[in-house]
RNA sequence: GCCGAAGUGGCGGAAUCGGCAGACGCACACGACUCAAAAUCGUGCGGGCUUAGCCCAUGUGGGUUCGACUCCCACCUUCGGCACCA
């Protein structure tokens, strides 16, 4: 052992670890078990700082976990469908599966290299036929279960992409992948009915005590839950038409002064068909449903509006209001149509105005407040009814209940709640993906595959490049297949399904990757589920996390699996930043783990960011904070190889005395072990851990300095460095692994149990205790620990300084804080 | 606009239950070693002043408390999410 030399020692102990297996994780119901996940990565074949981060998080605890005594599952894989692979694959002409096997080789590799403790016993890979069997079986289960269901509807349409996305995937108008403006069109689409979930996936977030606030509140912002009433108003020109309306406010009707249809309402066409309007209300219609998501949905651009020519019934009042069509109501949240109470809603208030509609204030703010709506300003809080009739009076809280309770014995409304949350649409026009398992036959319709014929395989590519979507339908031999039920001629599907659909299972695959009859083994994901921390970035906090909770629901109430949410415990890590801007390619700022692993070793690229911030914090990458690091490291190995060359002086010199500088080293090294514990363990607090671990290695350089060498207490030494070395272990595995071996450790650290502290090395006789006057600092001194509080104030009094301040003042209060501080308050 | 998170030295950050603000690291300065440099080791390092000490200081202004980075109220700034959702 000579200097420290990772570039030697790092690939050493990788080849040693694969060979022994010690990351394999079996059920053992005699041991608490514990699942350590991070979201599997979409195989680029390119590793960045943001995976190095997830994984260094990940494998601390998973190791610390080990030497805790648990039975730790820690499993990687790839989310391998998907449309880089394909467009790559395009652009490189070769296949994607090829493409995608060789980006898999190279990021495993790169992965090794960071020493991570995977059971790669376990991996899987969502493109292989082994597990798009099962993402199929699933899809199965879900048509079965009536809630996958095919219709032709509206969808977003990323022309870049050529394929249809989620509402998840839109992110302000624009694809999520390549930020092209989405399209609307109409096709044929396979939906799956996430919004059935829409009470429970909200309520459950109660449940998730151990996620972080934000990821909870942009989920139940999300789902969007309004509560209110449906209202149904007769069309005063066709009295056998109905428009029912949502409203939170049901206790604004009497103000209602016109209706607002969506430009998609299937009524517009008949409400103008034949009238002198027609013309004008139709191309208007057109035009807005050309338009894009962000110049509709946009707050700048203008509410345009139209008036139909007809007029709709107030249900109550009976009074006739017109009927407009305008380009502020979308068609996918609630009925697609709108009443307008201008007096009571900001929107309605500013379209009245331009369109010149009646202001009807029936909510008059409580006698506290001023300013009820105004010919200036809506009123939009809570007050009195007026101008309703029989419900004058009522606070608008209770009028809400009793219109809707009205409406209800009338027959034309009730108690409604709403989601923002649509269906999720999952038909994707692309070639690699897992194809959905569905027959058209003529004669039977849609039939679903049957089970035993999975996996539904994808022909091996060809020519991805044409123009045909989805590519799948030019693949004869493909689309032509036989009816199930009727063995006539037939057509399978030919659109794949969304990616996010294989990762909302993987999680329970890796608990028996390997299974045949059925996704997962039931006694197995009955072990190891649920996923007790589950580590990933903050991008997908609606997307993949809302998908893998619903599919989980869903398979709880299939039976087949016992838990009701997948993760227990979820940590959102922070982005990689350097010089003040996110890590990427177009900035020009990237730092690859391979360069960090080629020039400093893969130990200190996890220390370094490991401590340079809170895992949950944006981290800022900063070369020479990984220098110290590294600088760190060395201190580590120059200690352990002192100690080495201090040994054949051993049997004759040193002493195991133990003097006061001793007794110092003891409690440093029992309190770090006490606090690096705790760090770990309850705060995810790495950065602190690893400053406590630094700050026993300052101890141990300053007994070596301040202590004559013949007169050092070498087996205090060893147990110390060794304790050391075991605290480092999660971090920096090579380093420690060596450094073990020197110390004449036996077996590898690995699979040591983590050091215990012993309080009564840590319990100190005597304290330093802060002397405080009114407050502030004014003097301390140093006491057996437990003085008294007379003590400490007849101690505190004799100082000199303390004597002087107090000096010809009245003692009004004192606080004694034991062992720590005292206050002495005078007048 | 609504919701959420966060504001502490030159920088990353610490202070875990209301009890010594700035742990640990980086940068910087000085010293030792060296012919010299690097490496290493050591010392110092929030600001101010009338410097044995004192005052100011955790975004701003108030409050509670013997005592506030920490709790309460109001505001400012930054970042993130949602956004014509009826």
């Amino acid at each position: 052992m000579k200097g420290y030399d990772p570039q030697t020692i790092e690939p050493k102990w990788q080849q040693k670890w694969a060979e022994e297996q010690f990351d394999h994780a079996s059920v053992d119901p005699s041991r608490p078990k514990y699942y350590v996940l991070e979201m599997f990565p979409y195989p680029s074949g390119k590793l960045h700082m943001g995976h190095m981060r997830v994984y260094s998080i990940g494998d601390v605890l998973a190791r610390f976990l080990r030497m805790r005594g648990y039975n730790v599952l820690h499993p990687m894989g790839w989310d391998a469908f998907g449309l880089p692979a394909e467009n790559a694959a395009i652009e490189n002409r070769v296949s994607p599966d090829r493409w995608t096997a060789q980006s898999i080789a190279q990021m495993k590799q790169q992965q090794q290299r960071l020493g991570v403790s995977y059971d790669w016993e376990k991996e899987i890979n969502t493109s292989s036929p082994d597990y798009y069997r099962w993402t199929q079986w699933l899809f199965l289960l879900m048509y079965r279960r009536g809630l996958a269901y095919r219709k032709r509807a509206a969808v977003n349409w990323c022309p870049y992409c050529q394929t249809v996305l989620a509402n998840e995937q839109v992110e302000a108008g624009l694809c999520w992948r390549c930020e092209t403006e989405v399209e609307h069109r109409e096709r044929e689409q396979w939906f799956l009915r996430i919004t059935d979930y829409a009470e429970r996936l909200l309520n459950d977030l109660a449940l998730l005590d151990e996620w972080p606030e934000r990821v909870k509140v942009m989920q139940q912002n999300w789902i969007g839950r309004s509560e209110g009433a449906e209202i149904s108003f007769r069309v005063k020109e066709f009295p056998d038409e109905e428009i029912p309306v949502f409203t939170t406010r049901p206790d604004t009707l009497f103000g209602v002064t016109y209706l607002v249809l969506a430009a998609e309402h299937p009524l517009v066409s008949r409400l103008v068909a034949g009238t002198k309007k027609e013309k004008e209300v139709m191309d208007f219609v057109a035009r807005v449903r050309r338009e894009t998501e962000i110049e509709r949905t946009s707050e700048e651009s203008p509410k345009i509006g139209l008036f139909t020519g007809r007029h709709a019934l107030n249900p109550l009042s009976g009074e006739a209001v017109p009927i407009l069509v305008a380009n502020y109501v979308i068609m996918t949240y609630g009925t697609g149509a709108v009443m307008g109470v201008p007096a009571h809603d900001e929107r309605d208030f500013q379209f009245a105005r331009s369109y010149n509609l009646p202001v009807q204030a029936v909510i008059q703010p409580p006698e506290m407040e001023t300013g009820g709506s105004t010919a200036d300003r809506p009123y939009t809080g809570e007050g009195i009814m007026i101008n309703s009739g029989e419900f004058n009076g009522l606070s608008s809280i209770d009028g809400a209940k009793r219109i809707t309770e009205k409406l209800q014995e009338k027959g034309c409304g009730q108690f409604k709640t709403t989601y923002r949350l649509r269906d999720w649409l999952i038909s994707r026009q692309r070639y690699w993906g897992a194809p959905i398992p569905m027959i058209y036959c003529d004669r039977c319709g849609t039939v679903p595959v049957p089970e035993k014929e999975l996996p539904v395989l994808l022909p091996p590519a060809a020519d991805l490049s044409g123009d045909r979507v989805p590519p799948l339908s030019h693949y004869d031999s493909f689309v032509k297949t036989t009816c199930p039920e009727c063995g006539g001629a037939a057509q399978r599907e030919t659109d794949t399904m969304d990616t996010f659909i294989c990762s909302s299972w993987y999680f329970l695959r890796y608990c028996s990757p390997k299974q045949t009859n059925l996704p997962f083994d039931r006694e197995a994901v009955n072990y190891w589920m649920p996923v007790d921390q589950y580590i990933g970035g903050i991008e997908h906090a609606v997307l993949h996390l809302l998908y893998a909770r619903f599919f989980t629901k869903v398979l709880y109430d299939a039976g087949l699996i016992g838990v009701e949410e997948p993760f227990s415990r979820l940590l959102a890590q922070g982005m990689v930043y350097k010089d003040g801007a996110k890590m990427s390619k177009s900035k020009g700022n990237v730092v690859s783990p391979d360069e960090i692993v080629e020039r400093y070793g893969a130990d200190t690229g996890r220390l370094f960011i490991l401590f340079a911030a809170p895992p949950e914090k944006d981290l800022d990458w900063n070369e020479q904070g990984v220098e110290g690091c590294h600088r760190f490291l060395r201190r580590v190995w120059h200690l352990v190889e002192e100690w080495r060359e201090l040994q054949p002086a051993a049997a004759g010199g040193g002493t195991g005395k133990i003097g006061p500088a001793e007794a110092e080293l003891q409690r440093a090294l029992h309190g770090t072990i006490k606090k690096v514990t705790r760090d770990i363990e309850e705060r995810f607090s790495f950065n602190t851990a690893i400053s406590a671990v630094m700050e026993l290695v300052n101890a141990v350089y300053d007994y070596r300095r301040k202590t004559d060498p013949e007169k050092q207490n070498r087996s205090l030494l060893q147990e110390t460095l060794q304790s050391l070395i075991l605290l480092l272990a999660p971090f920096t595995p090579h380093l420690a692994e060596e450094a073990w071996l020197a110390l004449g450790g036996r077996g590898s650290v690995h699979q040591q149990s983590w050091p215990e502290y012993d309080p009564s090395a840590i319990s100190i006789e005597e304290v330093e205790v802060v002397i405080q006057i009114n407050g502030k600092v004014r003097g301390r001194m140093r006491v057996p620990a437990g003085t008294t509080e007379e003590n400490l104030l007849k101690k505190a009094r004799g100082q000199q300084r303390i004597g002087e301040l107090l000096e010809g003042k009245k003692v009004v209060r004192r606080i004694v804080v034991p062992d720590k501080l005292i206050n002495i308050v005078v007048r």
